[in-house]
RNA sequence: AUAGUAGGUCGUCUUAUCGCGCUGUCGCAAGGCAGUGAGGAAAGUCUGGGCAACGCAGAGCGUCGGCCUUCCGAAAGAAAGGCGUCCGUGAGGGUGCAGUAGGACAGAAGAAAACAACCGCCGCGCAAGCGGUAAGGGUGAGAAGGCGGUGUAAGAGACCACCAAUGCUGCGGGCGACCGUGGCAGUUGUGUCCCUGCCGAGUUGAAAGGUCAUGUAUAUCGUAAUCCGCAAGGGCAAGGCUGCUCGUCUUGUUUUUGGAAACAAAAGUUGCGAGGGGUGGACCGAUGGUGAUUGCAGGUGACUGCAAUUCGAGAUAAAUGAUAAGACAUUGCUCCGGCAAUGACAGAACUUGGCUUAUAGACCUGCUAUCUUU
RNA sequence: GCCCGGAUGGCGGAAUCGGUAGACGCGCUGGUCUCAAACACCAGUAGGUUCACCCCUGUGCCGGUUCGACCCCGGCUCCGGGUA
């Protein structure tokens, strides 16, 4: 508990830092936003994420992502509740609901990390937890499993 | 006060910041602003409608469902009121017999599951046995209604009185089921099914279905028909009409070659089956309806009528969320200042009536039994 | 979202328009055979509980109908399948 208080400090502090912010220099608005353009919902770039199976695993969030060449920069994101292992729907919305919300508090990780790179990145979060999650252990993983992400798009890139 | 019974209501709230869906609006755009955003069960999918597609001359047989009565309702209905019956001290709760003319079956047990004789009883007989008997015993869910008498060799509705049930019938009450009461008929075993009668039921479900865009293929393979007649028409094949039959409707029945013809071959057409290719989008359907709330009136009640007010999610890899602070409720600890923990069941997917199931906690109402006090 | 099917011993799987539950196969246990084992043969095998009998409880769970339920009816749980 004392654990996620302070993390909670530590995010807030930096929403206050990057509002001020806003006053002095606005071109740098920091915004924490998950829009549908981001959303993952083409059953081809799914498949694509299937077939590739590169997938890493932070706690009860494991996460299958791919790495597409393409002229500019983007990323899509899906979450995925399994009904084998969530049987209620309420539990289902309540797992995937936590994961967004970590994901968009938390997304910049990526995205200040990586740059422009002419990729895109294509990742799923799949939510395999038997005990309610709360949202600090949900945020923990999602930023964990973000850096990790972010280190693996840089090395992609150096390859190309 | 305790215990119970029947039913109903609520089922966390407020503020701030960030974020998401939809609608409106501003903007070239990025985006801004405003409004709005889960339930009593949204769940299970057990049922009835609306709506949509397919089908739509009809008849017979079959299949499935319903059948105590009145009423409510569009229908379903484990709804409401009643009646019968069973359970409960009681409030209450469970349950339901259309018809019996006919047929079938009933394991084990038992002599026998309806033309019946094991023990027993009686008669005949020296005995073996033969005949009579359904009172008594035992088996069983069920053994010819119960009980007392007459009667008899012993017995039996064989006969009689009373009682219970059934059928016919008179009178009274009730809209009716039925209830009360009288007469006649000795008519009287239990259960299930068939059967008979009346009433009802087309199938498939919004991933239904429609429009637009894109791409197109009638690929290909198998199989059936391709016949007669100048014609009308008939025949044949396939398909539809509820499962089957009759009947009926629709579609096809064409061309070429060889042959005197029967016929054969090839192509085409139609139907069926197998099998391959493309799309994987947008919009409509789709959220105002048999609506909800309040009041008045009618009814025992389900419910109905009138008036007023009100419009409140609409997604589609699928929004309705996160955090912080505070309040409220419960539980635990307590130095009585507080501190800590918890906040049920559960998430719309075209819509709606009922049913079933899950629900922490709180509240309200009617009624019953027992006890105490007055 | 919609529509179907199933649950029987340690395992697979019979028994079904109600009538003695566990056929059959695999496995397990005991015995015979062998120096010992395998194979083979014989017997047993749902649980309580065994040497055997009797008794009780048993067809996923809870109720109902019936004299009697794996079977019929209602509800619940779990598993599986189909569907543009």
């Amino acid at each position: 508990m004392c654990k996620s208080k302070m993390f909670f400090a530590d995010n807030t502090i930096h929403y206050i830092c990057t509002s001020n912010a806003v006053f002095s220099m606005s071109q740098t608005i920091r915004r924490y936003t998950y829009k549908r353009a981001e959303h993952l919902k083409q059953q081809k770039l799914i498949d694509i994420v299937f077939q590739q199976n590169k997938s890493m695993r932070v706690g009860p969030l494991k996460m299958i992502y791919a790495i597409v060449p393409t002229d500019s920069f983007s990323y899509q994101v899906a979450f995925v509740a399994p009904k084998k292992i969530h049987h209620l729907a309420v539990d289902r919305n309540r797992n995937k609901r936590l994961m967004r919300e970590a994901f968009r508090l938390n997304r910049h990780i990526m995205t200040d990390a990586v740059g422009q790179p002419p990729v895109q990145v294509l990742f799923i979060f799949i939510a395999q937890n038997t005990e309610p999650m709360t949202f600090a252990d949900a945020s923990a993983c999602v930023s964990r499993l973000l850096t990790q992400l972010s280190e693996k798009v840089a090395k992609n890139c150096v390859n190309l």
